[in-house]
RNA sequence: GGAGAUAUGGCAGAGCGGUAAUGCAGCGGACUCGAAAUCCGCCGAACCGAUGUAGAGUCGGCGCCGGGGUUCGAAUCCCCGUGUCUCCUCCA
């Protein structure tokens, strides 16, 4: 949610920020011309109140001194004032719902240091890294062996990724892994959590299942309704399309102590999405999927502190592609290519040399107070004053593009998979392989 | 799933149709070399509107779990929800 108060004072510029996030022109004029309708309507039935609460004072007073006339006189013009008030009340209540239906859709204003273009085109890149010694591997943009096969062919043959099977049970874009297969997704999971837990985030463990005010709160709805899962029979539940639904929620409609801030927080869930229209070629195997495990991280800081806060949560991504000695880089993404709820995002996207190109594991983002601002989420300072909190998530990483990249990375010309050396541990093997997997 | 109880300020807790007691905590002051104790005063979240601003302030609305209704007037009466607790039931 943006600050109105900023969006009537700063017309211009707003309006100009909003093109730069594809908001059509006109929309906050629209919006700003019914603030002001409901403003002055607010005006009026407040004054009308002001007047009813005086005259039921003199009514209460004439009762105790058993004037009855003044008072029946008095109670006669009230149920005029009243009717107005009713009437009024309503139209306020109507255009309260218009106006809060418009600022629901806007999403938030990017920062200034965003490059501002329409598309995915205008991403910048800001860095790239590979490991020193890649011990044959294949590096980025060296060319691709012609014996190196996609992640979810190397799978298949190995037996760990079953996707026939997840088709049969529930339909396209579902899978099982299965032996080694899953072994190495938990080995990741428990890896990413541990190392996060190490850096200063809290795990939780965190409902799947959310009501519609909590997607509201986080920015998914109402606007991408269709990407999610709807379930339940008497009250609609929403299946989390991230755990950052979770996680941000987690602290919803609270006032937050300052010594708290900044708090850090980590969780492993499912996400569920829809994927509507997301139909293409180059989503295979593991890279779109309608169920995927992903370790998510949140932040909530002082707005002072929130740039530093994300510079510092996108180290701590980088960090498990460092340590899986994983190729990536990562991009700043434009104005037109930021999700929803984000003020500024990095992607950090891992090499995939069987399409000899960076693919997205994981995103970055500061949302600033947006997020803040729909969940009422606040901390008191010192001086006792309320300000909403910043509020920041990223992957950390997505478990099933990790599988897979891994499964690219680290192929062996017989058809045999390398553990990462900081996997072991956690698997229990180092390598998988038709002797090795299950 | 069934039955009952309950929901008021940071906390405790009155009020049960005339517009939110009181205590603790907090803030300011007096007393004191200072502190404690005592005394005096202030303080009812959040939110919205007007005015105004460096910050503030002032006025009004709203405000007693949420949403409806009755009434000139609702914390109080009526209806529909939700959370929490207890007992039973069911489970993992």
């Amino acid at each position: 949610m943006l600050d109105i108060k900023y969006l009537r004072n700063n017309r211009d510029e707003a309006n100009q920020r909003l093109l730069d996030r594809n908001v059509a022109d006109g929309v906050l004029d629209q919006l700003l011309a019914d603030d002001e309708k409901r403003r002055s309507l607010i005006k009026e039935v407040e004054q009308l109140k002001a007047k009813r609460n005086q005259v039921s004072d003199q009514i209460g007073a004439a009762k105790r001194e058993k004037d009855d006339v003044s008072a029946k006189k008095a109670i006669a013009d009230m149920q005029l004032v009243s009717d107005q008030i009713k009437d009024l009340d309503q139209q306020v209540t109507a255009i309260d719902k218009i106006v809060h239906d418009q600022e629901a859709q806007l999403p938030n204003l990017a920062d200034p240091r965003v490059p501002v273009g329409p598309d995915d085109s205008y991403n910048v890149e800001q860095r790239t890294w590979e490991p020193a010694n890649l011990s044959g591997r294949p590096a980025a943009f060296s060319k691709t062996p012609d014996w190196l096969k996609p992640h979810y062919d190397i799978g298949e043959d190995l037996g760990i990724l079953d996707f026939e099977r997840g088709a049969k049970v529930s339909g396209a874009r579902f899978l099982y892994y299965v032996g080694a297969g899953a072994r190495l997704e938990r080995a990741i999971y428990n890896f990413m959590l541990d190392e996060h837990r190490r850096e200063g985030y809290t795990e939780l463990l965190t409902p799947y299942m959310v009501t519609n005010e909590s997607m509201y709160a986080t920015g998914q709805f109402p606007k991408f309704v269709d990407d999610a899962y709807e379930v339940g029979k008497d009250q609609a539940m929403t299946m989390i399309p991230t755990a950052e639904v979770a996680l941000v929620n987690w602290r919803r409609d609270e006032i937050m102590d300052e010594s708290e801030l900044p708090l850090y927080i980590t969780a492993l869930s499912p996400a569920f999405r829809q994927e509507a229209g997301a139909a293409g070629k180059d989503t295979r195997g593991l890279i779109r999927l309608h169920q995927f495990n992903k370790v998510e991280m949140v932040k909530f800081t002082k707005p002072e502190d929130s740039y530093d806060e994300l510079e510092k949560m996108t180290v701590n991504a980088e960090n498990i592609l460092q340590k899986l000695e994983l190729p990536y880089h990562v991009i700043r993404l434009s104005t037109g290519d930021m999700g929803f709820g984000s003020a500024m995002t990095y992607d950090l996207e891992v090499w995939f040399p069987t399409q000899n190109k960076y693919r997205e594991i994981s995103s970055v983002s500061n949302d600033e107070d947006f997020q803040a601002r729909r969940a009422h989420i606040q901390y008191r300072d010192g001086d006792g004053r309320l300000h909403f909190v910043h509020t920041l998530n990223g992957s950390g990483l997505a478990v099933g593009r990790t599988v897979a990249a891994i499964l690219e990375n680290y192929q062996n010309e017989d058809g045999s998979i390398t553990i990462p050396k900081v996997l072991r541990p956690y698997f229990g093997e180092d390598k998988i392989d038709q002797e090795h997997r299950n």
